[in-house]
RNA sequence: GGCGGUGUAGCCAAGUGGUAAGGCAGAGGUCUGCAAAACCUUAAUCGUCGGUUCGAGUCCGACCCCCGCCUCCA
């Protein structure tokens, strides 16, 4: 299995650890505010990767942090008239909330800054004291070019950062620096009533780069397999993290860094951010769509490509959900009816290839493109059977497992996609679909059509087939 | 300016030297009392120019467009 690691710029063989067990670290929000689109695109992104680590037999932890304290967070608690603890826990919750109905799996563990803040203070006091850090009123800031490679996940030579970190000169922060491109790990409290902790340099709350390389380390070990986060944090944070990580532990940090493409809108395919307000936040947009959708969507395009959202192309998505759903619910009533089963060589023969063929090109590099361009494949191999007079009802249950267990890789519950039928209304709908049959017996036409548009308005829809009629809730 | 990504049919998108996968939409057809679902058929010479090669979307060079990072950001 091979993955593209952001660090050398290749894809590279994939080798765990420890065998059989995959540790894996995900940046995850800074909790002022609703996660949008593109924060949903990263977490759905990774939430992909380790379904199908899980598919394939591993073992995944999973850490992904929560960032509950920083400037944001101060500035939007004094907005609100409310405290930073209570923002952090209403976005918390709302994340959960929103990536729940998002079908992402919940992270082994979701780790808080303000819950660490003892092992930061003491992160912090081992880069001091081993040269990599240096106090200034309160602050304290690592030195960046004592870390011979600062620069190597981003590709940046420090003198060309030089140059652009001396533009911003005029912060009052970038003159209490030794050099420009030096970052904060601790940072002095600023207001009396602003969030801080007791801490050997004063009164102070963590930098934002400090809080995962404490996190990552201490949950996961010192090196772990995988870190991943959107493309926008290679630099500088996760180029921090390594700094920081690898200068306190002297060995490698992270094995596999993995970063995800951002999710564009409009006809200029801008990024997606909350500077450009061009966002939508999944809590509102789950009004009008459908999670489900939503989800096949953003986890049907490979991590690492640009999703440009659109209205359209959410469609896209949904015809494509449907389509699966037919499929399923015509399996459903063809494995129920009487009718013998006949084997089909050629079907089961197609299934085993897809099967083949989709786990190629997940281990390329989770290339779920060509993974359901697999799928797609097989569908009319497997319409056709259903349509048979005999259908092969042993190849079309194993086939049914499988598409399920690939759907879910993509988050989607088969369960869900095809809603069980019971419901108070079942008797109902069963003796109008009833009426309507024994009037098309009797070639009553207007009888039956008009039966026919009564459940399309309760918003079911008739299928007359050669074994007999069937119902489906849209 | 530095670093990175991208440019393939109306849309989404595969493809890393041998005469352009697949999906959606569109068009036509089959099945059906009519429908629904399904099935079948159907479209592009790959941003531009030049080079290497028997042969290039696919390698090399130049250029152009778009996007991102270099300051908080998934």
């Amino acid at each position: 299995m091979k993955v593209f690691n952001t660090l050398s710029r290749k894809k590279e063989e994939f080798k765990p650890l420890v065998p059989g067990q995959i540790s894996m670290y995900v940046c995850g929000p800074t909790v002022y505010n609703y996660i949008h689109i593109g924060n949903a695109r990263s977490v759905i992104a990774f939430d992909t990767i380790r379904r199908y680590f899980e598919y394939r037999g591993y073992k995944v932890k999973y850490v992904s942090n929560f960032t509950d304290v920083d400037d944001k967070m101060i500035n939007e608690a004094r907005a609100e008239n409310t405290t930073v603890p209570k923002l952090a826990e209403r976005y918390i919750n709302a994340y959960l909330e929103d990536t729940e109905a998002l079908n992402v799996e919940p992270a082994t563990l979701h780790p808080r800054a303000t819950h660490e803040i003892k092992e930061i203070i003491a992160f912090v006091k081992e880069l001091i004291a081993k040269g990599y850090a240096y106090e200034v009123d309160g602050d304290v800031y690592y030195r960046a070019k004592k870390f011979a490679d600062y620069g190597k996940l981003s590709d940046q030579n420090i003198a060309q950062l030089e140059e652009g970190a001396s533009e911003h000169i005029n912060d009052t922060e970038q003159q209490r620096k030794e050099d420009p491109i030096d970052f904060a790990l601790w940072k002095a409290q600023k207001e009396p009533d602003e969030i801080a902790w007791d801490s050997p340099w004063g009164k102070g709350r963590p930098g934002w780069h400090i809080e995962c390389s404490v996190m990552s380390t201490k949950y996961l070990g010192d090196t772990i397999d995988i870190h991943g986060g959107g493309q926008d944090l290679e630099f500088p944070h996760h180029e921090n993290e390594i700094a920081q990580s690898e200068a306190k532990t002297g060995k490698k940090f992270v094995n596999y860094w993995l970063h995800n493409g951002f999710v564009t809108v409009g006809k200029d395919q801008e990024k997606m951010s909350k500077s450009l307000h061009n966002f939508v936040t999944v809590h509102d947009i789950i009004k009008e769509v459908d999670p489900q959708v939503l989800r096949f969507f953003m986890a049907s395009v490979q991590y690492r490509r640009q999703i440009n959202y659109s209205e359209d192309n959410l469609k896209q998505a949904q015809v494509i959900l449907e389509r699966f759903k037919n499929t399923l619910t015509n399996i459903n009533y063809r494995l129920e009816d009487d009718t013998a089963s006949q084997e089909d060589a050629a079907l089961k023969q197609a299934v085993a290839q897809t099967k083949l063929k989709f786990e190629q090109a997940m281990d390329d590099d989770f290339n779920v493109q060509n993974a359901l361009t697999a799928i797609y494949e097989l569908l009319p191999v497997v319409n056709a059977n259903t349509n048979l007079a005999n259908v092969d009802k042993t190849e079309l249950k194993q086939f049914k497992k499988l598409l399920c267990q690939w759907l879910n890789i993509f988050g989607i519950d088969c369960d869900k996609l095809v809603a069980t039928k019971a419901s108070a209304e079942d008797e109902q709908i069963d003796a109008l679909v009833k009426k309507r049959d024994e009037a098309r017996k009797n070639k009553d036409w207007a009888t039956s059509d008009q039966i026919r548009e009564q459940l399309k308005k309760m918003g079911i829809t008739i299928q007359d087939t050669p074994q007999g009629t069937r119902w489906t809730r849209d």
